[in-house]
RNA sequence: GCGGCUAUAGUUCAGCGGCAGAACGCCUGACUGUGGCUCAGGAUGUCGUGGGUUCGAUCCCCACUAGCCGCCCCA
């Protein structure tokens, strides 16, 4: 026997009744996206590799280590390959598709959502794979349509707050920081350089790495000795200039009105090179060392970086994944049931028993159908397990045209006329759900 | 990419260097057109894969693979 195919390593099949689940987040997603008059983008999973080495940037963990990169054979001897990666977000997949088509000139704000698959090559753990699934969304446009006012930060962050009580994720936490424009950057990189080179002896093994490769990451340490040291670093918030600081303090303005609870996390630090000024984060704490629900925030320079217009943005990405195993911890998904079962009788039934489905699926139900070849007994088994009510199908039903219904729920048997037994089963799935 | 734990029935998990176990689920019957409760029977496994030690390995050792936990990072 030949070794059998398994789903390669970091990704899984999703299978009922848990995909209801995943059907369910994303309808609500849609719905909350439609009430904030959001419209639906669809980009390619794969781009140009360049695409995100220069959007995400090229010395980030997703780019230089997690990336699905492949060298896409040339067709004819006058072509050349063409560097391919499986796209890591979809956030500069976006902004391509904004600059492309050059959605900038409507002179309007562009609102987008998507929802799709990822891929990144870290080590798979719970709420970590390398396919995993995106809902995000994205306010882009040209300044003068408003796309860096305060307001869409505070809206973005207002709608993904009523999005998780929509779906009922309790106990989120938004965090908030700024990290400031494309040019206080620089200027605070060098003030924590600066703050660090005395005191980093001093640090825990990885603060020391951090320091060299990413010191904005030692903000990020949870080592308890540390903490001392990083309380007295500068913070990204006193290096601000007045227009960022004056920005932030209108989003957060914002949202108080609005009655958003956050906590400000001077700390909050963003593994994407394009974030600029406002970015936030939504944690929860059933999720384990990956406690990031959402994340997201302002890229105000994304689009040039991709050879692109000026067009400020804001945008966030969910891993759906985490909602899930969220919603999971909270309640557990049941099996759905159908409406009702029809059960044919006897074989002589099945034919009759199919036209009857037929009619009352016609009607909105969701019914399951029997087979004939099955005792009473058996039907009345299976039709427990898989649906709400069990409708028999027999001899004497179909010469009376009274058919034999009996509620699982309830253990209540009657007979219902034909014509009567669409509204009956409708009005049953009311109470029942 | 690094460190640790784990891998046995459909599922959750016991187990022991010498015939493979439980619970739940599944199938059959008691009950030939009436489920749930009960009772009686039954089926199910390359014990993750490959190697090694041993008279003998599901068990001990090694490697690999996968999952989980932590690190890293992020959604």
């Amino acid at each position: 026997m030949t070794t059998p195919v398994k789903a390669v390593r970091g990704t899984r099949d999703l299978l009922p009744p848990e995909t209801a689940l995943w059907s369910r987040i994303e309808a609500t997603a849609r719905e909350v996206f439609a009430r904030y008059n959001f419209g639906e983008i669809r980009t390619p999973i794969f781009e140009e590799t360049a695409l995100f080495s220069r959007g995400v940037g090229e010395e980030t963990d997703i780019v230089s280590k997690e990336m699905y990169t492949w060298e896409d054979r040339a067709r004819a001897q006058s072509e050349k390959t063409q560097s391919l990666t499986l796209r890591p977000e979809n956030t500069a997949g976006v902004v391509r598709a904004y600059i492309e088509h050059k959605l900038g000139e409507s002179g309007q704000l562009q609102k987008l959502f998507y929802i799709g698959p990822q891929f990144r090559r870290e080590r798979p753990q719970k709420g970590r794979y390398r396919q995993f699934f995106q809902i995000g969304a994205e306010v882009i446009g040209p300044t003068h349509a408003g796309s860096e006012s305060p307001l869409r930060d505070a809206e973005v962050l207002e709608m993904l707050a009523s999005l998780l009580d929509a779906l009922g994720i309790e106990g989120w936490t938004l965090k908030l920081n700024s990290v400031g424009s494309a040019a206080d950057r620089p200027a605070y990189l060098a003030r924590l350089r600066e703050a660090l080179a005395p005191v980093v002896s001093q640090m825990c093994a990885d603060c020391q790495r951090r320091a060299e490769t990413n010191p904005l990451r030692v903000l990020d340490c949870k080592v308890p000795e540390d903490q001392p040291i990083i309380e007295g670093l500068p913070r990204i918030a006193d290096s601000l200039d007045a227009a960022s600081r004056e920005h932030f303090a209108a989003v957060c303005a914002a949202l108080d009105a609005a009655g958003v609870e956050y906590t400000l996390d001077h700390r909050l630090v963003r593994g994407l090179d394009y974030y600029t000024r406002t970015t936030f984060e939504f944690t929860h704490g059933g999720l384990g060392a990956q406690n990031a629900l959402l994340g997201g925030g302002r890229y105000d320079g994304l689009s040039e970086a991709i050879g692109g217009p000026k067009a400020p943005g804001i945008g966030f990405a969910i891993g759906q994944d985490r909602l899930v195993l969220t919603l999971q911890a909270q309640q557990q998904t049941a099996a759905e049931r159908a409406d009702a079962c029809i059960a044919p009788v006897g074989e002589a039934q099945n034919a009759a028993a199919l036209r009857l489905a037929r009619e009352l699926r016609r009607s909105g139900l969701r019914i399951e159908l029997g087979d004939g070849s099955f005792r009473v007994r058996k039907s009345m088994e299976l039709a427990d397990k898989l649906a709400w009510q069990i409708v028999l199908l027999g001899e004497d039903e179909l010469a009376s045209d009274l058919l034999t219904v009996k509620d699982f729920s309830t253990g209540v048997q009657t007979k219902i006329s034909r014509a009567d037994l669409a509204a009956h089963l409708l009005a049953a799935r009311k109470r029942t759900t």
